[in-house]
DNA sequence: TTGACTGCAAACGATTTGCAATTGC
DNA sequence: GCAATTGCAAATCGTTTGCAGTCAA
């Protein structure tokens, strides 16, 4: 009787989204929640700023940083992904031959890769449809050897 | 005999750089040679300050603008790219299925495109070397089918 | 000679930070 | 009540721009 009831997808979603926070040790404020749902809710994959811009609407005192403080966060945990940047910095290479990248999300190195099996596959029919494709590049996130041993060594002495 | 003789596949690259310029009516300055050269002898993907430093060690006067300028310019000319950045401000979504995206360069929109039958495919056995793999997003760029019409439209009256 | 290119300095926009007040647990 | 979180304002950082002098063609 008390047990909360999901009227639609997006309301399990929300309960899923306080339950992993409660899980994680994450405090479920009234504005992360509202950040959350907006996000959901929104299917054009909009920027801190529009966000908050969204969200301003209905909570008018919002701050900006709390959205990209709580964009952050949730991304930490998974529950937000953040759309291929190489952080805010863009990185160049002198154009050669097709290939894809590797970036480490500890060192931000980029490393390169080749697949070349790729290019034997078509695109699916709706990516023709979107329109006049220039380019396709991979872009694999994890964390490259060098980190994962670092990382070992020193959780070993200060916790990191 | 008066003909260039290239002594190594760097002199090669740099002659055909410079013939590019020349047919493109670029002007062929040395600022432009040595960023170019930098960046096709840098294999970590440097970013324009990175590349700026060590340009200063060779031509002391160089400026960090210069280098932004001429990075955007040799872009445009497909000499040079940019590694996989949604412009210089991140956008974000709530995680859900696995998928991937498509970027127009003119509008900047961001349209989401499922690919199934890319998961049934391992990475390259060097993929694996390189580290502990997160996720793999494939970034399709090109322009999508409004900016083309719209482009058709305006070429008519205005020129752009 | 001339327009394209450069260097300088100042502006800009996105993002982060320190701090005091607030809020969830 | 306490630690985590927020809002505010100011700082930071990568990048861009206006302008006057310089240089390739």
């Amino acid at each position: 009787m008390n047990v909360p009831v999901a009227h639609n997808d997006n309301d399990t979603l929300i309960n899923s989204f306080v339950q992993v926070c409660r899980e994680s040790g994450l405090k479920v404020t009234h504005q992360r929640i509202e950040i959350y749902r907006e996000l959901m809710e929104s299917h054009d994959h909009p920027s801190a700023e529009l966000l908050h811009k969204r969200l301003a609407e209905k909570m008018p005192t919002i701050s900006l940083d709390t959205v990209y403080r709580t964009l952050a966060t949730l991304e930490q945990y998974g529950l937000v992904s953040r759309i291929q940047t190489a952080g805010s910095l863009a990185r160049f290479e002198a154009v050669t031959t097709p290939h894809h990248h590797l970036i480490c999300s500890k060192c931000n190195n980029i490393a390169d890769f080749h697949w070349p099996i790729l290019e034997t596959f078509e695109l699916p029919a709706s990516v023709e449809q979107w329109g006049q494709i220039k380019s396709k590049n991979i872009v694999v996130y994890g964390i490259c050897s060098n980190c994962l041993h670092k990382k070992r060594q020193v959780q070993a002495s200060c916790g990191l």
